[in-house]
DNA sequence: CTTCACCTTGACCATACGGTCAGGAAAAGA
DNA sequence: TCTTTTCCTGACCGTATGGTCAAGGTGAAG
């Protein structure tokens, strides 16, 4: 860090510490879990002694909050192709892709997620009660009124959304076994893109949407 | 254990042991994780001193290992339906249907597996090169005849087995997030035939087989 | 230059963890 | 009955971990 020789400013010092410890501290949640993560591994992988991560954040429970935290941001920022689509088609369509860009370009965030989740959510369990339920709700409703318009079939909205998250986070949490069965390569380009049309098409189908 | 009066046998009392033991082991493994796991947690809920668990199994990563091997058994047994069905609707079917159940009565054995690998399986990485990739082979080339047969769409055998293993897991793996979406509430017996119907529906639908 | 607030870190501490072991209890076999 | 094998467990050990702290370094403000 500072390759070069120009001091850096106190905001800096600070900014750039704490992406350099969430970072790495992403990545070690990911591949260890929260009790296999060490303070000390991942103070290694972000080049720093173990004792300026508790400068930056106190206990290693901040520091994975969060991580977690940081990670719900994305995950329901993604949503916003939803709602200014016209229709279903664009709306899931949109959907898919933004999840699925995330669960290449963002893995390790989305283990931490899976993981926070199965062992029963207990550092955000108050944002899925709060802001995913309403997130939830909303679209629910969205896809509700698709169907009243008879723009697809009457499925469960709640389902259909289980199986667009299910889906695509499947090739992030899951992405170490495809990478077994694809020949211990991880997916090419074209893989990727066939999968994302994969997705779509058999849910889009599926739903009565195309 | 061993309400009753009579003395318990030799075997008897080795196996129920280590049934109890890996009973508590899956739930604390899902739970806690491989590193949050502690082996007197587990002792703790198998109601057995620590040093018997020990006894019992030499470490910890033996007792992982054999409770990872034990759902993997139950997990490729669910796949048995797909070779004994005349089509794909009839198959994949009975294989979603198979998946739920297991969702549904071993949650846990789902989390641990999915931990495992969302860790990279360290501990049953030979299983995914062997058998897991021939059993996925296997299926592959059945799901190719159907198409080539014209009894469903030409899609790609690969992501949608990865479709069907994340959409029934999912219930398993994010079973606390969905149940919270649910208001707090476990799915009911109505709930869960409905996300079984959602879910075969939308995927047979989704790639041409009704 | 001086002062002050912020940053850095090696050394340290208490605890909890996986694992060991010796010695006793209980069942099986003779 | 006596012997042997298996099972049980409290007490113990070395280590690794999360976290602390005091002392020193460094940019900013006056």
């Amino acid at each position: 860090m500072n390759e070069n020789a120009r001091p850096l400013r106190r905001n800096e010092i600070r900014a750039q510490n704490e992406a350099l410890i969430l970072q790495a501290a992403e990545t070690v949640f990911a591949e260890a879990g929260f009790g296999g993560a060490t303070m000390q591994l991942i103070a290694d992988m972000a080049g720093l002694p173990k004792a300026n991560l508790h400068y930056y954040f106190a206990t290693k429970e901040d520091l994975y909050r969060r991580v977690v935290q940081n990670i719900f941001e994305i995950w329901l920022h993604a949503a916003d192709c939803f709602d200014n689509a016209p229709g279903p088609v664009e709306a899931i369509g949109a959907y898919v892709d933004a999840k699925m860009e995330i669960s290449r370009r963002h893995p390790n965030g989305s283990k931490v997620w899976a993981s926070e989740v199965m062992h029963g959510a207990p550092v955000i369990q108050d944002y899925l009660e709060s802001t995913l339920r309403d997130w939830t709700a909303g679209r629910a409703r969205l896809i509700q009124n698709w169907i009243d318009e008879g723009r697809m079939d009457p499925v469960n909205p709640d389902h259909l959304l289980y199986m667009l998250w299910a889906t695509t986070q499947h090739y992030a949490d899951f992405g170490h076994q495809i990478e077994t069965l694809n020949g211990g390569a991880p997916l090419s380009d074209v893989q990727w893109l066939a999968a994302k049309e994969s997705v779509k098409r058999i849910i889009l189908k599926g739903i009565g949407a195309i």
